[in-house]
DNA sequence: CATATTTCAGCTCTACTGAAATTA
DNA sequence: CTAATTTCAGTACAGCTGAAATAT
């Protein structure tokens, strides 16, 4: 009768329960696609934040990424040593870091992207491009909330 | 200017980025709400799905849930030790045991659903009653693909 | 004999804690 | 002297692997 994979009706009756596994399904397929590169979600997070608004001192990243700082370090570390960013002393705060996006850390950041539409277009597959955009309205009034 | 807690907009303009940030924030925090009864989330999702679909295998279980069979065990030591589930031997095929909610299982079941409701409540405060309606249908459409 | 179910011991990874070194 | 930033060592937990015991 029942499909013994079908989830119980009292967590898909929950929209949070939904969102969860929906999340969790996107982001999973994401990290199997980074990790073919050696990389994580953290490392394409650092790299759109320096994109997007120019240097951080490492502590600035955790706190817009709300990463913990000392996880920073070595991702930092990992992005450095490949030549995607750049770590250099901040003249005025000599306890900062001020890092910076190098052109091959900008260019790996545009291949991720692509990949991370990849992902978005297998998850979003069933609905129209009318409903895609209606979803994302929708999950855009959410997360300053949350 | 620019808030520095702001999430970069090379992701959030992934409808994925904030489907995997918003169903995380709903997790954690049912999770938190769970803690505080010395459970999980594996937890409240057995109950329901004893509650809904009636006596299961703990690989049944495992299927459904899409949870480690070795990871079921630990889960019904926990919820039978509480007197939440009861498990007996299969007659048919004495290699399983039959996995039972018990009338109190029932019950922690109704209660755990009441506090998800309210974590709902907070995630989905934003909009409006028909928006999260047409949240859920939209998102309802895509977990059997995921 | 090959396969399925339950169970346990152990590995890995992420996220978090606590503390040290440097500078403000 | 107090506080902030970076760094590292160590902890805790969830999820997974591999194999044993029992039954089909």
């Amino acid at each position: 009768m029942t499909n013994p994979r079908t989830a119980p009706p009292t967590l898909t009756d929950l929209t949070t329960y939904l969102l969860s596994k929906t999340g969790k399904a996107a982001r999973t397929r994401l990290t199997t696609r980074l990790a073919a590169r050696g990389l994580r979600l953290w490392h394409m997070a650092v790299l759109a934040a320096l994109a997007d608004f120019g240097p951080h001192a490492q502590r600035e990243l955790a706190d817009r990424l709300a990463i913990d700082p000392s996880d920073v370090v070595k991702i930092l570390d990992e992005l450095g040593s490949a030549g995607y960013v750049e770590r250099s002393r901040d003249t005025t705060d000599r306890r900062r870091f001020s890092v910076t996006l190098t052109p091959s850390g900008l260019a790996l950041l545009a291949t991720l992207t692509t990949e991370a539409e990849e992902v978005q277009d297998e998850i979003l597959a069933p609905l129209t491009p009318a409903e895609r955009t209606q979803l994302h309205t929708l999950l855009s009034r959410l997360t300053p909330h949350a």
